[in-house]
DNA sequence: TGAGCGACCGAGAACGTTACCGGTAACGCT
DNA sequence: AGCGTTACCGGTAACGTTCTCGGTCGCTCA
């Protein structure tokens, strides 16, 4: 009664084969209502829970995703519970391991959860990750994997993301509607996908409405706070400092909204700001901070479906690019004029 | 190729049995160092990657430990990347499942780590759960399991936390030491330890300054930022109106500070608030607001490691209760008169 | 010289499950 | 009566590993 009963100790005490009772239990064909529900009696009073082990061994499938994230995060968070929340419908349990931005300890994750034989990857690349060979491994042992929100071309595989593109487009369209004139923008890491993209909308936003792209304006730093915070200090220092700032993250954004208050700028009437992700912290400082929202939630669902789908029709969906639409949170720290329409735009 | 090398591929290309190549695989005695050169060779050359699944089914461990959370917000994925650490450098991989504060989620994820044969279980249980027989089924199975963050007496098991008590009375006593007269408490929901051990701090404070309790001073309400919202509005709204809060979590002292603005009282001046666990946004708003620290990736390392000596010796723990000491930081929220000491207190 | 010992190796069972194949009995049909 | 069909069941191999046991050398020493 220690050792939790097998399928054998059934069928001892039952006088019928193993085979039997593996028929019966999965409720197969070709098995006698009655001795199916003698087996299903005795299983129930014995507590019987099949092996997982055995099975996974049997069938070379775990019915586990293996997750790796840069972070946890209030984005990553929200995505990895969505991603949670469609797998174990789907009968997957999920393996969480973050990589904390490190390169290293993503292949050491990658390793760990490939030995795991975990049946596929879901993935968002680490923003140090410039090499790619450790998820090639996977590829070439072709085990489904989809990548998500952080993706890039380096990695060719089914993909779910934000639109980040117009993401910045609409930010920085925005700050323009608002009259701002010389916007700067916090970009992330130069090798980081989604910072590139967000960088192009905002590129693209300027050349619509033929402001000069000025390179000055432009800042590369890394995906915090703190570097933000002296990023802008220095932006502010300059002889033409710009009058407005989007960030392409939230964080970021809190950064640069420190420095702006150290300096003593009024917001959004000296500055303007615009952030992303639309975390709950932007609508709790003073000012409150636009913000570029996604529904990260919802990309968790889609690339869990995703995954899924790829698990099932064994095509090859590497072409897939599905994208998600963001939506502009328009607060305090943007908003010079009122505004007729409703929010968000 | 495509498959992955076993034992057996070793052992066939070398003409040696399957029993050698094991025993030269993990350098076991009895082998000659030229046949165990000769299989590191080859194994190195076809990439052979022992199957976990077979050893587990073997050896009926599986190296993983299955963790529950009830969210992943910042404290506790703070303390999900200190669990992590640990487990990690001792060769075990960490399921992290969670509850989302809900009871019958629990369940579904203790039944679902049960039959993937984890090795054990570290949990904080949701604020919803009030009954424990998913976790005694557990113990019952000798299965071995650690309790962290949210402990409760109805659950016997080695456990780590926060001296919660001790949280709740350092930051009444700072109110107390400020000036504050009429101090109430937005405390959790009824069953859940860590609110009540506060509580309990929050009270002998009072009683060590002869303050005397006031009932109507006391709110229990969820664990959430809307509901200290709307508390935060009654307790100003009464008569003889209390001039400090203490809420016992971070996210409900935001609730409250937005019903004391809103209302439009001056704080420090006015009115008082402490809030708990220093996440990053309290010193983010204004005014910032005061809160009492917990070190969550240390308390997160402590569990994993705590877990990992009940693995190892096998001798009871249950008895174990391992306590860190919390720190208050105060913030402009509860700071009327300047101190002398320095911060933390 | 043969008993004993140490070094090395292999056979086979076991972990818990499923898939495949074959077998038996009962029954109905020609 | 003989045949095929149906419904049910059991034996066995296999998944990849480790563990226990026993076997075969060759060497040493009395």
């Amino acid at each position: 009664m220690d050792k939790p009963a097998t399928i054998k100790d059934i069928a001892q005490k039952l006088n019928i084969s193993i085979s039997t009772v593996s028929r019966a239990m999965r409720n197969a064909a070709d098995v006698n209502p009655d001795t199916k529900k003698a087996v299903m009696a005795l299983s129930e009073e014995l507590n019987y829970q099949p092996n997982r082990l055995a099975l996974s061994l049997r069938q070379k499938q775990t019915h586990t995703i293996g997750v790796i994230v840069p972070n946890l995060d209030y984005v990553l968070s929200m995505m990895v519970r969505g991603i949670d929340e469609v797998a174990l419908e789907a009968g997957y349990t999920v393996m969480v391991c973050q990589s904390n931005e490190s390169f290293g300890r993503e292949i050491v994750n990658t390793r760990r959860l490939l030995d795991s034989l975990v049946d596929g990857f879901i993935i968002s690349v680490s923003s140090e990750t410039k090499s790619f060979e450790h998820f090639k491994k996977i590829q070439e042992r072709n085990i489904p994997m989809v990548v998500f929100d952080r993706v890039t071309p380096d990695l060719v595989a089914p993909s779910v993301r934000l639109d980040n593109e117009n993401g910045g487009f609409i930010a920085t369209e925005h700050l323009i509607e608002q009259g701002y004139k010389r916007i700067a923008i916090l970009a992330g890491p130069k090798n980081l996908g989604i910072s590139n993209s967000r960088m192009e909308g905002y590129l693209n936003a300027l050349k619509k409405y033929k402001i000069k792209k000025d390179d000055a304006l432009i800042i590369h730093c890394d995906f915090n706070q703190d570097y933000a915070f002296f990023a802008t200090q220095e932006l502010l220092a300059m002889k033409k400092r710009p009058d407005a700032i989007f960030t392409i993250s939230d964080r970021m954004a809190i950064g640069a909204m420190l420095a702006i208050k150290k300096k003593g700028l009024k917001m959004p009437g000296d500055i303007g700001l615009v952030g992303f992700n639309n975390e709950p912290v932007v609508s709790l400082v003073t000012p409150q901070i636009s913000s570029v929202d996604m529904s990260s939630f919802e990309l968790g669902k889609a690339a869990a479906k995703l995954f899924i789908e790829t698990m099932h029709h064994q095509e090859d969906l590497s072409g897939v690019d599905q994208i998600l639409q963001p939506k502009l949170f328009i607060r305090e720290s943007s908003q010079k004029t009122v505004l007729k329409n409703g929010n968000p735009k």
